[in-house]
Order: C-alpha cells, then structure tokens, then sequence
DNA sequence: TTCCCGTTCGAACGCTCGTCCGAATCGGGA
DNA sequence: TCCCGATTCGGACGAGCGTTCGAACGGGAA
C-alpha cells in the first residue's frame, strides 16, 4: 500500500497502472489481485488507512481541550504535521477524491463529512459575531492552506513541516481576529467586463 | 473547448474519453481530430487560454498601481472572480497541472512561474521584516486559499464570489502583518511518535 | 451544371488497460 | 516422506482507449 500510494502520487490514480504497480511493489501483476479485489479497492483501503489514521490520532490530541482555539491549533498542526509525514498518501487523498465511486466514495465521504465539522464547529466558536465571517467559507480557506501543501512543499527546499503549520495557524487566527469589512466595499473600479471568456467571440 | 472543460472538470482529464467529448459537444469523434492533433493539445490550449486571458486581464488591472497592497488586493480579487466565472477552465488547470507532458507541460509551467513570481514579489513588498515569514511559504498559503475553491464551491449556496475574494483577502493581509512567533514555541505536548503509518507494524 | 476544397464522419486499427484462470511453488504438520 | 492449504505467477481475454483513413458532403466559383 505504501508503494501504491507513491505510484498514485507520482503518476494520478487513472494513469497509474496495476502493471506500474506491480512493478513498484515486486509482486506479480495476478498476484497482486491475491490482496485486492480491484484497484479501485487499493485506492479506497490507502484512503481509508491514511483518513483513518489522521481522525484517531486528532482525537487522541484533542482529549480534554476545551479552547476552542487550543483546539483550532491541535487541528491543523496534526494536519499539517501528517501531510508532511504521509506526503504520497495525503495527495492521494486530496487529488483522487472524486476517482472512487459507490460504497467506496461513500465510505471516504462520510470520514471526510465528519473531519470538516470537527473544524467547522471549532471555527464557529472562534468566530465571535456569527454574522461576522461566514464560517463555512472561513473553513474552505483553511483546508486550502493546508491542502494546497502537496503541490509545492519540498523538504529540501522549504521551511519545516512543524513551521508551516505554525505559519498557517498564524494566519488563519490573525485573519480572523479582526471583523471583517461589510460588503459593498471593494474594487470598484474592476473590469465589470466578460466572464467566461470562451464566449467572447 | 468550453464543452471540453466541462467534460475535463467533471471526470477528470485521463477518465474523459475523446468519446465523452464528442458526445458533449455533438462533433464526431474523428470530426474532433480536425481541430485538435491530440487529446493533448486540446487539454494544453484549454490551459493555455485560461492562463492567459487570466494574466490578461490582471495586466490591465494592475496597470498604473504601485502600492503592492493595493496591488495584491486586484491580484487576488482577480483570481478568484476569473475562477468563479471560469470554474470549469480554472479545475481543469489546477487539477490537471501534471497531466501535460514535453513542451506542453512546459508552456504552461512558464506562465505559472509568470504569475506565481508576480504574486511573490507583492508578498515580499507586502512583508516588513524579510525574517518575519517566509514569502515563499507565506505566497502558496495565499494560493491555497484560491486554488481550493474548486472543490468546494457552489455558487447555489455559497456567498458571492466577490464575498469570497474579500475574505480570503483580509484573511491573508490581516494574517500577514503582526509578526510571526518565532520557531520553537508550539505544542511541545503534541504525540511525537508515528511518522508513515503503513510502516507502524 | 461541374468542379473543387474545406469540412464531416463511419468504421476500423493497434495498443494498453483491469481482471481472471489454472498451474506451479512453498513450508509446516502428520 | 507425503500432503494440503496458502501463496505466487505467466499468460491470456475482452473492453475501451486515442488515433487514422478514405469516402462523403455541401456550397460558392467558373
């Protein structure tokens, strides 16, 4: 499985071949049918695993906290921390969300279901005005943050893992401390001009 | 290319068939091969109009603007009213990124460094203390936050897009300018066991 | 009307894919 | 030593893929 994930991550799940995978992992291309009954099941058992994985944990690290800020930051540096730690895994997960279907894609959706409310009622509570920020939208911006991570994070490269995820919890409790301006306000002088431009002939 | 984005969006590049294509937009399969040399290409000028009508527009916006917040405020209400009015393109080009191969691949990479580089520069203008955060870091964050909205969006029920441009952009000016806590305080009580969790038995 | 050329298409080609089947192999208990 | 269930694998199958080719179409010029 570990040797599956990096095969996905590397080539995407579809152009991915049960025959690269096989050739990544040493075993036979029959056998590797012998453990899986399908490759779309290889791809839900490596989701489920790493999904799994990051939910036990969290909760492990949330027991007693109370803040719901404390908590905010148990979340995302968990998050972070494990996207760092299961790079092949965690863009298998972020990238082929939409690759599984049926009972599988139902199975993963129910986890995922679960996981952004666990950061969705957290952020309400942080958030003081409810009118303030909508929170679901707040939510999004984070899991952007650090979702968007595996498309640019390079270990030999970049700042630290642990670092990232302070900056990014930086940002987002810093972001949303503050009200934010009421509509109306913005670029006015904007280009009101063509939307989708395949359309501008 | 409007149908094929569409088709693109919805099941991704590598599952969408040149026969889906055809199918969505009533051209024969080899009727396609008329106007497009490949699958490919029809998926490189999909990308390549996108960016370049995005960077465009950004050009004429940012034109006569020195203060790099007033300049970093257009980039991002751009991109993210480019995306919402183009969701299909702009899914296709952040989810699909690795799937061009050869001068493609680098065609586009080119405009990405382009506009990444743009941004960057603004961020680090924007940045006081140059030790204070990483731009880099700091630059994908702000990526992140746009680049997300694909998989999460829907117009139907969710705030407007300029709504969501504004709060992803005070989110990130507000985030940006206190100062980072140095590295080293963070949550020493976190479970410092169980990196790759396929190697744990 | 005839010709021509830009456009369209049905039908097929070769290839790679996910999956399956039946045989070969292995190692520990009787 | 023999046996048996668990494991492994070479080779094949049918389906669907991207792509091609030669014929057919249609409307303006001569």
């Amino acid at each position: 499985m570990r040797a599956s994930s990096e095969v996905f991550a590397e080539k995407g799940y579809d152009r991915a071949s049960v025959r690269d995978i096989s050739a990544a992992t040493g075993i036979s291309l029959s056998g590797l049918y012998y453990y899986f009954s399908s490759k779309e099941e290889l791809l839900f058992l490596i989701q489920k695993t790493c999904f799994d994985t990051l939910l036990e944990r969290l909760s492990k690290d949330l027991a007693g906290l109370d803040s719901p800020v404390k908590r905010l930051s148990v979340i995302v540096r968990n998050h972070v921390r494990f996207f760092g730690d299961n790079m092949a895994e965690m863009k298998v997960l972020s990238h082929e969300a939409d690759a599984l279907t049926g009972d599988y894609r139902k199975e993963i959706s129910d986890r995922k279901r679960t996981y952004v409310g666990l950061v969705h009622r957290c952020v309400e509570e942080i958030l003081e005005a409810p009118d303030a920020a909508n929170p679901r939208v707040v939510t999004f911006a984070l899991f952007g943050m650090m979702n968007w991570i595996y498309t640019w994070y390079r270990p030999e490269k970049d700042d630290s893992i642990d670092r990232l995820g302070s900056v990014i919890l930086h940002i987002f409790l810093e972001g949303i401390s503050s009200r934010l301006p009421n509509q109306g306000k913005g670029v006015a002088e904007a280009d009101p001009s063509g939307l989708p431009f395949f359309d501008k002939n």
